[in-house]
DNA sequence: CGATTCACG
DNA sequence: ACGTACGTGAATCGG
């Protein structure tokens, strides 16, 4: 048997020009021709050789017309866009890439591409399998035992293989039959009718019935009522449809199956490529070079400049660019800026500040939002402009970009690490160190430093957007991610009001009690020592007093509450424990990041998790204490503005619920459907008790079971916990994958998923990779699979309040609110509320977040009122 | 600068 | 044979 490959020409060079649309005005060669939907075709292409590894390939083509019969992008209903003006130059070059390659293309005149392939599709049957490359739905009609169809999903490499087996599957009849129902129930955007009031259920129970259009007509005066008039009426128009929708077959083919035998120049190939500046592409051929060429890649190379100037050439800022702001590396709410520089292909200017402000042409370049600015951490870069009055919209972000590619990149070194992103002259021998900076800047290596940073911006954009596109993110990029970072810049300006006089309060009552403390321990332990020193205090511990150690001589509060009751020290250090972190972590930590304003402005990491939740830091204030009433009184220095209150909205048990929701359990999605307490139900089942006879104390431990289910549970882990046998835990589990088979399933499929793909995906499409799960250290396999069954659950929760936060800050600016957003915890929102917006406030954030998604079960939240963080809680 | 501990979800 | 619950950031110690 030989093997076959179809492609189809133009539907798949469309699609690859739309998958990298957005990256248009920057995928062209040196002379500024654009290149991205061949380079995308050419991808796609060798994806599909590599996966079938045809003997023969044919690529068909719609003759000198650059629009065609079919609906190709979802975005374009109805009628026909004209050709964008940047696709028309690549429908030649894709023939020559072609060429290139030793593929034969196809195209006749009058004849469309589809009747080329649909012929092709059956002329070579004896001895052939085909496989079809396409992203039209209408090829999938020609699907039978020897042909099956290549369908293009979104991006540029994912495609799935449509089988006459699952065609019948997914559509619930043979291939064949698409034709009648397209017959039967027409085409809108196609433009053909069928019979009017004919649909898709009508269509497919009278094919059940009567196989074929034909079959269907020739009952037509047997069938009753309305649906039989209609079906006479529309008697002409079926037929009609059923014609119009029927791919050709019958086409007079100008080749030979020997003609299409795929024989690869790969010198050629990598010669074209080369002329394209798509060199990346074109070295994953250069081993495969049969003949003496050798890649000129010296030619494509261009002379890179780096300048610093007064005033920025008027030439340059006609394009995009490449923007690296130049400012302290220290926090970003108080950093100053110095200058920046801008780079676009080879060349860079930098900028200082002063010369900033008196160029007019780049400050309307600036205001302008056509010509693209990007920029690695934009919003950093926004706070910075706007200290100096300038408000620049950036079209990208590439830390962004690199850290949804790879969720292993969470840090600005490990990005550029991980792209192999340096500069010579580095910010250290510009500025010097924080402690030591130095005396005169050189000027000429801040220019150097500046102008080969912005380069690195544009190199790692060129690595990582296509990249993104290809792995399905871009929504998630520019729908969630992209409108985030503007709400965040704006929470962390707004920042949140900390009254001193509480913290210092609390900081001088504590200090006393510590030192009551320490007294009891010293006295304890018969000597001084430092208690802060896990080291010495082990020694006191378990030499000293001879306490019960174990092996790892841990000074954990874990163990030392296990200690408690032994000996009294143990109660002293705990409690000198918890009042020590009061004081240096919260009461006198938090003093330093007061700003004059008298308030604290966070900032918000977007990048800093491998599952998509934001980190909070400088302070954090995403773990001020809660759960000891002691710490807590910490949040009573956190106040709203004058004439405001602070409201403080969770959801509950929001990672529970998306459990429920993604491994579609009925009967969790049922308890939650019903409004049953999560633990309650969970305690019901694990302990076969009614729902009156679950004590507290089955509800707590049910609910220990369902954190260890979201936290990829295993038997050592929920012992530990609860303090039982792993025997004991082991039959927690069984029993409870017993009642919540679903989950079980789930839980086991991801960790398929994950050792298939190195990788598991969020509802939004995020993805984190877990390179451990192919570890061949027992241990690290197993944390993989713990995180791949936790990161789901976490990420698509994280997923779900960005889009909450997105839609209820769109709400609040409808409806001319001045109340503000301005603290996210993960799974709550904190709002300074104007006095007598209370109530619709509450109402536009439950909104906001009960309908963020629609899961399978119910989403609820709960809001509260006070006039400090303590009472709003 | 890594390890330990502990605050949060 | 292995010896852990998932995800963070800050303070502190001690090499």
């Amino acid at each position: 048997m030989k093997k076959l490959l179809i492609t189809d020409g133009n539907s798949m060079l469309f699609r690859a020009y739309y998958a990298t649309a957005y990256a248009g005005s920057r995928m062209t060669t040196s002379a500024g021709v654009p290149t991205n939907a061949v380079f995308a075709f050419a991808n796609m292409m060798q994806k599909a050789i590599d996966m079938i590894e045809p003997d023969a390939i044919m690529v068909a083509f719609d003759a000198g017309k650059h629009t065609f019969r079919h609906d190709l992008y979802a975005d374009y209903k109805g009628g026909r866009k004209p050709t964008p003006d940047d696709l028309v130059p690549q429908f030649q070059m894709v023939r020559e890439y072609c060429d290139a390659y030793h593929i034969k293309w196809i195209e006749m005149e009058n004849i469309e591409a589809d009747d080329l392939i649909g012929t092709a599709s059956d002329a070579f049957k004896e001895d052939t399998i085909t496989t079809i490359l396409t992203s039209d739905h209408d090829l999938l009609q020609l699907a039978d035992e020897d042909t099956s169809i290549l369908l293009m999903k979104k991006g540029i490499t994912d495609m799935d293989v449509m089988t006459k087996e699952k065609i019948k599957e997914d559509m619930g009849i043979e291939p064949i039959q698409i034709i009648d129902m397209k017959g039967l129930m027409g085409d809108s955007s196609d433009n053909y009718p069928g019979i009017p009031g004919v649909g898709e259920k009508t269509a497919l129970k009278l094919l059940n019935q009567y196989g074929s259009v034909e079959g269907v007509l020739e009952h037509e005066n047997e069938i009753k009522g309305a649906l039989g008039k209609k079906i006479i009426q529309g008697h002409d128009n079926a037929l009609l449809s059923k014609k119009l929708a029927t791919i050709k077959r019958d086409v007079e083919l100008p080749f030979t199956f020997e003609d299409l035998i795929f024989t690869p120049d790969y010198g050629d190939l990598v010669r074209f490529l080369h002329s394209l500046d798509m060199n990346k592409l074109a070295s994953r051929y250069e081993d495969k070079i049969n003949d003496s060429y050798i890649p000129e890649t010296k030619t494509v190379k261009k002379e890179i400049s780096f300048a610093r100037v007064e005033k920025i050439p008027e030439e340059f800022l006609k394009n995009e660019s490449y923007v690296f702001v130049d400012a302290d590396t220290s926090n970003f709410m108080v950093a100053d800026i110095h200058g920046f520089a801008l780079c676009k292909d080879e060349n860079a200017y930098y900028i200082s500040l002063e010369n900033v402000l008196k160029d007019e042409a780049l400050l309307a370049y600036l205001k302008d939002d056509t010509p693209y600015k990007i920029g690695y951490d934009v919003k950093r870069n926004m706070h910075l402009l706007n200290r100096i009055g300038l408000s620049v919209a950036f079209h990208d972000d590439v830390m962004i970009l690199a850290s949804l590619c790879d969720s292993t990149l969470t840090s600005t070194e490990k990005i550029f690490d991980a792209y192999g992103l340096t500069t010579e002259i580095k910010y250290e021998d510009v500025y010097g160190k924080a402690n030591k900076p130095v005396l005169f800047i050189d000027e000429n290596m801040q220019k150097e430093y500046a102008c080969a940073s912005s380069m690195n911006i544009q190199k790692l954009y060129e690595e990582t957007y296509l990249k993104l596109v290809s792995m399905d993110m871009e929504k998630l990029y520019r729908e969630i991610e992209l409108p985030l970072t503007k709400i965040l810049y704006e929470m962390e300006k707004e920042g949140i009001r900390c009254d001193i006089s509480v913290l210092d309060a609390i900081a001088t009552d504590t200090f006393e009690r510590i030192q009551t403390e320490t007294k009891a321990i010293y006295e304890e332990a018969h000597r001084e020592f430092n208690i802060n020193s896990p080291k010495q205090l082990s020694e006191v511990l378990y030499d000293d007093l001879g306490l019960p150690s174990g092996k790892k001589r841990t000074t954990s509060a874990e163990k030392l509450e296990s200690l408690s009751g032994i000996h009294p020290i143990i109660d002293h250090i705990l409690t000198y424990r918890k009042l020590s972190k009061i004081y240096s972590t919260y009461a006198e930590g938090l003093k330093k990041y007061i700003q004059k304003d008298g308030k604290i402005h966070t900032i918000y990491n977007q990048c800093a998790t491998q599952t998509g939740r934001l980190s909070s830091s400088e302070p954090n204030l995403q773990n001020i204490s809660v759960r000891d009433e002691e710490g807590k009184q910490i949040r009573k220095a956190f106040k709203p503005e004058e004439n405001c209150l602070l409201m403080s909205c969770d959801y509950h048990q929001i990672e529970l619920r998306m459990l429920a929701h993604m491994a579609n359990e009925e009967n969790l999605i049922e308890a939650f459907q019903n409004g049953v307490d999560a633990h309650t139900k969970t305690a019901m089942d694990i302990f076969d008790v009614d729902q009156d006879e679950v004590t507290s104390d089955m509800r707590r431990k049910a609910k220990t079971v369902n954190f260890g289910v979201v936290y990829g549970i295993s038997e050592f882990g929920l012992a530990k916990q609860m303090n039982i046998s792993r025997f004991e835990a082991k039959d927690f589990i069984d029993r409870y994958y017993e009642k919540f088979p679903g989950i079980r399933s789930y839980m086991n499929e991801i960790v398929k998923e994950c050792e298939k793909n190195g990788y598991v995906t969020t509802i939004c499409g995020r993805r984190r990779e877990i390179p451990e799960i192919h570890s061949s250290q027992h241990m690290m396999r197993e944390f993989g699979k713990r995180a791949a069954m936790n990161a789901p659950i976490q990420g698509s929760s994280a997923d779900l309040i960005k889009i909450a936060m997105i839609r209820i800050d769109q709400m609040m600016k409808d409806k001319n609110v001045q109340s503000k957003m301005i603290l996210q915890v993960h799974d709550e929102l904190i709002f300074n509320v104007v006095n007598g917006e209370e109530e619709l406030m509450k109402k536009i954030v439950e909104e906001g977040m009960n309908h963020a998604m629609e899961l399978k079960v119910p989403l609820t939240s709960e809001c509260a009122v006070g006039k400090d963080w303590y009472e709003a809680k």
